[in-house]
RNA sequence: GGAAAGAUGCCAGAGUGGUCGAAUGGGACGGUCUCGAAAACCGUUGUACGGGCAACUGUACCGAGGGUUCGAAUCCCUCUCUUUCCGCCA
């Protein structure tokens, strides 16, 4: 949600940037001026009325405590007139409040300088590409049939006990999850990030927070008895964990990391890059959040790529960082970079990772703030990471490291995996 | 699932109709003292939205929403959540 404040000092330029993400509703930005002013002016009228009214009543207690019976009397007969006169100015301006709110909401937030023009995903700026792609054997096969090989992940047996979309892992692709968890917290922590564990499901004003609400209901799973939405990415319990808090200065940066299963409806995407790992409903994933000081955050962010990219690397898999533009990035970001990598048996860039800087968007909504030096309170900004998410970095280390003899693990893996070697 | 109690400021906790935005204690911050620290003492310690060049000032907020009243943290209704006990259970 944006400030209200940056919409009237230069609802121009907010129109122009909400652009940039082919948001082109302008009648919105309009819409919030005519409530905001609409707004004042009902509270200024209430304000005063109450005001009157308050003190009148005042007014009363003194008198009576003094004995002063008739004058209280009198004093009385004056406030049904106010009151009656009050009524409708009151449920004018919940109403207008209302309407701004649900208007506010509507607005995503703006993109950064940096977001590169552009509607699709080919629009997209390639930042810097790493490794090298593997060249392998003709016969060479697609992760799906790899698991099967050494039996690693069962998908129909997901079917039976779920549905499409939530794969069994098995024997050595079980622990080789866990290991990929166990050793990417590992290297956040090393970073200094603080590990969390958050519950899995939230409450609507949780998911309200970080902006899957409203509107975007339906790309999650939904405990109707008891109205608990199941997280689609860690991001979303981890970020409200300073949801209404007002730091110090001196508490900042925070810095927290996360494993949770992410569970996404996917409504509506079907086809072909859906098969095997691409794109399944329940995953695994490392995530990193971070809350920062408003000046610092995009060095975090660039601090957060740089992070993610050492540990791609680690991997020994072949990358590359995308600037996503305008019209790819999701609604409540200023700057996304994705990590893609490349899946050397389908020949498909993958995605892994995405870091993003939300600067205020999602502290707005959650207030997140802090007291500047000054001793004002202001919104802090967040960002988050995958660090990373697993189905199709497993994906790629089997596709690209499987040789005649097995899958030859990268090293760093070993002493979370036990061996370098699925055979 | 059954029963009971409760929800007040950063925390603990008082307040059951009238200068209550809220006692008191703790914490935090600033100061005095000290070579420095501790202790002691003094002081400061809300959020949001308005009005005003400013000093300052208005309104709302004691879980949420409604009601009674000239006036509500305090009374009434509804909801939500929390805690404890019982039941069930990894």
């Amino acid at each position: 949600m944006l400030q209200l404040q940056v919409i009237r000092q230069n609802p121009k330029w907010v129109k122009e940037r909400v652009a940039v993400k082919y948001f082109n509703d302008g009648n919105v930005v309009d819409e919030i001026l005519k409530l905001d002013e609409q707004r004042k002016k009902l509270q200024l009228e209430f304000d005063n009325t109450q005001a009157k009214i308050n003190s009148s009543s005042k007014e009363i207690g003194q008198l009576m405590a003094k004995g002063e019976k008739e004058k209280a009397e009198a004093l009385k007969q004056s406030i049904p007139s106010l009151k009656m006169s009050l009524q409708p100015i009151s449920d004018q301006l919940s109403e207008t409040e209302k309407q701004l709110q649900s208007e506010l909401v509507k607005l995503p937030n703006l993109p950064s300088e940096k977001v590169p023009a552009g509607r699709t995903p080919q629009d997209n700026v390639i930042i810097r590409e790493g490794g090298s792609k593997p060249s392998l054997p003709k016969d060479a096969l697609p992760h799906w049939e790899l698991v099967k090989k050494y039996d690693l992940i069962n998908f129909e047996l997901g079917n039976k006990i779920t549905g499409n979309g939530f794969p069994v892992y098995k024997g050595k692709g079980a622990k080789l999850q866990r290991a990929l968890i166990q050793y990417f917290l590992d290297y956040n922590i090393r970073a200094g990030y603080t590990e969390y564990l958050p519950p899995h499901m939230v409450n609507e004003t949780t998911a309200f927070g970080t902006g899957q609400l409203p509107d975007k209901e339906g790309q999650m799973y939904f405990v109707t008895e008891d109205k608990f939405y199941l997280i689609p990415t860690a991001e979303v319990p981890v970020t409200n964990i300073y949801r209404d808090e007002i730091l110090k200065e001196t508490d900042l940066p925070i810095r927290m990391t996360a494993y949770t299963p992410c569970f996404r409806r996917e409504a509506g995407s079907y086809g072909k890059d859906v098969r095997g790992l691409n794109r399944v409903h329940q995953f695994d994933k490392v995530e990193i959040v971070q809350i920062v000081h408003p000046d610092k955050s995009y060095d975090v962010h660039e601090e957060m790529v740089s992070h993610v990219e050492k540990l791609v690397q680690s991997l020994n898999l072949p990358y590359r960082i995308l600037n996503l533009c305008g019209g790819d990035m999701s609604f409540a970001s200023a700057l996304t970079y994705d990590f893609e990598v490349y899946s050397a048996a389908q020949d498909k860039w993958l995605e892994v990772s995405s870091v993003s800087n939300f600067e205020t968007f999602q502290a707005n909504r959650m207030k997140i703030r802090f007291k500047d030096k000054a001793g004002k309170s202001q919104l802090l900004h967040s960002l988050n990471g995958s660090s990373l998410a697993l189905p199709r970095i497993l994906a790629c280390l089997l596709e690209n490291n499987q040789t005649t003899e097995g899958i030859i693990l990268p090293e760093v893996l070993s002493p979370y995996f036990g061996s370098n070697k699925i055979d």
